[in-house]
DNA sequence: GGAAGTCTCAGTCTTAAGGCGGAGGAAGAA
DNA sequence: TTCTTCCTCCGCCTTAAGACTGAGACTTCC
């Protein structure tokens, strides 16, 4: 028997998944808990073999728990259960030491399935999430800001915002040259053409908002 | 006896609340369907009194087997039952004739609570939608690109985009003096000094992501 | 002590940007 | 028809922007 513990806020989801569980014989369900703290002093007090634990939930998240579980059970294999394969929670979740990643439109079969494959040792990792790795790894790429000073960063921010030479160095206390020569250095940095471009970037790149 | 149809391609999901739903003398699932099309046909097929309809499915949306449904069987009354409280389709949902609206993070005695009301004709939707609704009907205002007019639209895009006046005479085969003629309309209908600040207004306002 | 990086500021020069006023043609509404 | 709106374009003018070069003061690191 694989022992199973069942960690999600929502009583609805939590109670069906339960529900179906408990119609495998090879499942236990040791335990269920509607937040994340719930759920680690249940693992700590059950020690099941496999955690199933939603990611979005109110108060205190998924990822914390996970962390917490595989500091003091590290043979604890914990499935992450989540409704959306873009979530931003994805790599916390797999850095603080998920076994598994599914996805909620997962059938129930696939679920088990899952489970059982934890149970052995054997991880599944749904193929879109697994593709969005990929694309993850592709973009830990050097942001071409990450070369401006912490004075040009800010001067960056004011044209961001659309302020003038002018208006920045009235800001900042500093000479209207003194400006002139930040931005110059920042559209060469940045490899653009003028303040407009450069206003572009920022909030392209979600400097600010 | 009230008869209800459960609509969500989330196969565990689905189960789980048919399995609860079941252990509720006053309710009797009649029918349950894992897209919105199926949904619909079913819904034609049992006419039940009410329907728990997911929103976020993979084909076809919730949106638009609700608007079907109401077209056909007006006296139904739609639950639509979805993870988040602020997602863009509450809107088209409520427009679509959904009845409540009530969110996945609801206990189980409130879906059936809201089940029960429905079939009474009372609505009931989340506190939190309705805070929504009411922001909602605040952002309803006029925006101040409403103004320009269809060529000023594709010049201010094109300024988002961080392009020279010269850049966009070529794009547009229009001349640079139309250009600036263009230019300084959209400054003063948008109340900004620069081009600059015209960029940031576009993104602000997401005309461009 | 020297080297490197950062922040500050200066002078000069070129050009894109933007304001202001005017105007013709096309299309649609009153 | 007349009026209005929109798109197009012109000239003139002022100024902010940006490139380039140079340089002094300060900190950090070797």
């Amino acid at each position: 028997m694989i022992k199973v513990v069942v960690v999600d806020d929502h009583e609805i989801v939590r109670k069906g998944i339960i529900a179906y569980l408990r119609t495998d014989d090879e499942l236990e369900v040791v335990g269920e808990a509607g937040s994340g703290n719930d759920g680690m002093k249940l693992v700590m007090d059950k020690v099941p073999d496999v955690v199933l634990m939603d990611l979005m939930m109110e108060n205190g998240t998924g990822i914390d728990a996970t962390a917490e579980i595989m500091r003091t059970l590290p043979d604890c294999k914990i499935i992450i259960l989540t409704s959306y394969y873009d979530d931003e929670q994805v790599f916390p979740a797999i850095e603080a030491g998920a076994f598994s990643y599914i996805l909620k439109t997962s059938s129930a079969e696939e679920i088990t399935d899952a489970i059982k494959k934890a149970a052995c040792g054997e991880n599944v990792i749904e193929a879109k999430v697994a593709g969005k790795m990929m694309s993850k790894y592709r973009t830990a790429q050097k942001k071409a800001h990450d070369d401006l000073t912490d004075r040009e960063l800010e001067v960056l921010i004011c044209i961001g915002n659309g302020m003038t030479n002018q208006e920045i160095s009235e800001k900042l206390y500093i000479g209207i040259k003194t400006v002139k020569t930040h931005v110059s250095n920042i559209l060469s940095k940045l490899e653009v053409n003028d303040r407009t471009q450069a206003a572009v970037y920022v909030h392209r790149n979600k400097l600010i908002q």
